[in-house]
DNA sequence: TTGTAAGGTTAGGTATAACTAACTTTTAGG
DNA sequence: CCTAAAAGTTAGTTATACCTAACCTTACAA
């Protein structure tokens, strides 16, 4: 299922075999008999290393959420430009995206509606804060004249975000297997071209 | 939780709470029980309407395809130039997607995995049909020079309709009451600015 | 060698969802 | 007003998911 995990732990097979379960099967089908049947072990077991199903789920947005705020920052430091900036964080985005399947937006669509308050808490802190870095970088461009004017910066940071879900959702229907962004420069072009100017 | 379904039948009324419980509780939360609570009737009930839970999101899909593709026919016939034939279509879509809360779109993305045909079938070639129509308009505006060249028609295709998805994302993870697409027109001009021609 | 901890096992408890059967109530037409 | 169908009820059955308890097995450190 996934490739080359012969010299991972049990609980490091989990969380990827878990995370390829939530993009290719869905969530309804992310059950401790499904995972446990594919690593050759009882559902029991699973047990062992996680004290419930919502561990699991947390441990594999949590790495997400860390490699994806560092890859940011760092972004924004190396960065010289508005576009440049933009460019470097949507590239790391993808990059973080690509290593964890797709995994997170899914989980982001499917659990922003959870009752689980704990769920609900991070994804939100992660997408507001995720929000907030790119809407910043947009008012620079707008106050240097690289950007339009007469677009929010919220909804920009919001389209760029859901630029990416639209790629997830785009893969995850097609079901094809690789890359889930085939084109990154081709992607990123399509975006910048809705909000430069001219 | 719906405005104005007194004057309903009970069955219309389940499927317009079905979808107003997939798009702001989750798949997971479309249960019988779920919905006989918010209709103050018992599980059991929801069964003389509808053979199984199944037949009500079948339903839910069937009556946001076929208004899809009818207005996308309408869109075309009426439309004289190029743009005005996407923004028709764009137009007409939205107005669907408000009216059905964004319920198809959380379905094509939480079902597109499931492993039951029927569902796969009727979502794959709603998505087939509506990308070859939208790909169609997008070779006529390359061919009269309108379209960047340069940019596959199948790729503007999924990225028309990975923007829609991307709005409804982002309603259901901000929790908002309203509309989904608060402004249609300054959407339907990002889209357009990054993929038409100076 | 022996005891302990990790990581398995089987069996089962509890909860909940889908759906059914048998019954009652409501409603609308003649 | 009567009756039959529609639409509700209660009380299950069945299946499945999460998780626990009690029990094995093996590795390895004292």
């Amino acid at each position: 299922m996934v490739e080359s995990m012969e010299n991972l732990s049990t609980k490091e097979k989990i969380t990827r075999i878990g995370a390829e379960i939530i993009v290719k099967e869905g969530l309804r089908k992310f059950t401790a008999k499904n995972i446990a049947d594919k690593l050759g072990i009882t559902d029991a077991a699973i047990f062992k290393h996680f004290k419930s199903m919502d561990e699991i789920i947390m441990d594999i947005i949590d790495k997400y959420v860390s490699r994806c705020s560092q890859s940011a920052i760092e972004a924004v430091e190396k960065g010289t430009t508005v576009k440049e900036k933009l460019e470097l964080l949507l590239k790391a985005h993808i990059d973080v995206l690509e290593e964890t399947r797709g995994a997170v937006p899914v989980l982001c669509f499917e659990l922003s509606r959870s009752e689980d308050v704990a769920f609900k808490e991070k994804l939100n802190n992660f997408v507001e804060n995720y929000k907030s870095k790119i809407s910043q970088i947009i008012r620079e461009g707008q106050a240097e004249g690289s950007i339009k004017e007469d677009l929010d910066p919220e909804d920009v940071a919001m389209f760029f975000i859901g630029s990416i879900q639209a790629k997830v959702f785009a893969y995850v229907i097609s079901g094809k297997e690789g890359r889930i962004i085939e084109h990154p420069d081709q992607f990123i072009s399509i975006i910048f071209n809705g909000i430069m100017k001219q």
